[in-house]
DNA sequence: TACCGTAGAGAACGACCGTTCTCCGCCGCA
DNA sequence: TGCGGCGGAGAACGGTCGTTCTCTACGGTA
């Protein structure tokens, strides 16, 4: 196997267990033998698992924000089809809201390399629904704001209709 | 030292280490030495770590929901006092997000006791905000919406202003 | 065939952590 | 004074984890 197919591996791998059992709950070992990579090419591709974790935040970010753009552009840019998003993937097996606040929370104190990433993401993912807002006649900020909510109340109150209701919100927002 | 007072600087301890640092971040011993109290102490009052983490979500939810709840009753139940109070804290040095959040995330996958007392914790804001809301004639699971939002907005995305702007979006809401 | 760089498997290392155990000094009591 | 229980300090234990090292097998090249 070459350097980019492990590397490829690896990131699959750490992006499904990190999300699920946390950072901490995921040890280098468990990453090689679930990713079918020795451990000499693991240090190869990722000098350190602080390495590997940055690496899992900005592919996720990569997906994330690609999949929304994408599902909101074939929904005309309608704003509210981001909530029709959210809710697909609230409903997502697995589901454990979002890796970044996750990681903050669990890595933000020692990491700073982790914040860096999450700011960055929440810069973006704030940009965009700013870029929709205007568009729709809302403020950018409320937003934001009623998806940020719904991430977190779905993801600790496991209730996958946040998303409905922070639509329903939105809609009194627009009119 | 007798053993609730031991219990009690334990408790302390430990709101403010689990809080800044994350619980993995936090050692017995580190505790132990932080309390002033003995390592046989320690296990005599909570025998185990998850028993000290779960403690230390209990008290933090009664000391979180008192002091909203107090605030609110002081400005005459008023549902927008909700922000004010949301202001403050984020305002407060070493605000770190929502304690509960930050657990789940980085132990929820491993330690159910930890999600039960998020859950219970969730719920009775979510059912706090609910009865404000009545009163106010505003949606109650779109008030808890636009909280959670300003919670998470602030914790990693650094914006204290969040309050602010929830408030806005509540206010535009209830007319 | 002899050689060399590389890769994989996994042992080994050092650090840390949750938990338990040992030792010693202190106190009340006969 | 002698004794027994208790508490504190911290050593010790067992396990885990991130990281490195060792050993062996293999493939390409002269």
């Amino acid at each position: 196997m070459d350097v980019d197919e492990a590397a490829a591996r690896l990131l699959d791998t750490a992006e499904r267990l990190f999300y699920e059992r946390g950072v901490h709950n995921v040890g280098m070992d468990d990453l090689r033998s679930a990713a079918g990579v020795s451990l000499k090419r693991v240090y190869q591709c990722f000098p350190s698992k602080e390495d590997l974790v940055v690496a899992y935040l900005r592919r996720r970010h990569g997906w994330w924000m690609g999949s929304l753009r994408a599902y909101v552009a074939e929904h005309g840019q309608d704003v509210l089809a981001v909530f029709d998003w959210l809710d697909r993937w609230f409903r997502e097996p697995g589901f454990r809201g979002c890796a970044f606040v996750n990681s903050v929370g669990e890595l933000g104190a020692t990491c700073p390399a982790v914040v860096d990433v999450a700011l960055e993401h929440k810069r973006a993912l704030r940009s965009y629904l700013g870029e929709l807002a205007d568009r729709a006649g809302i403020a950018g900020s409320h937003l934001a704001l009623l998806v940020e909510g719904a991430i977190s109340m779905a993801a600790v109150g496991g209730e996958p209709s946040a998303a409905q209701h922070a639509r329903q919100a939105a809609e009194e927002l627009l009119s």
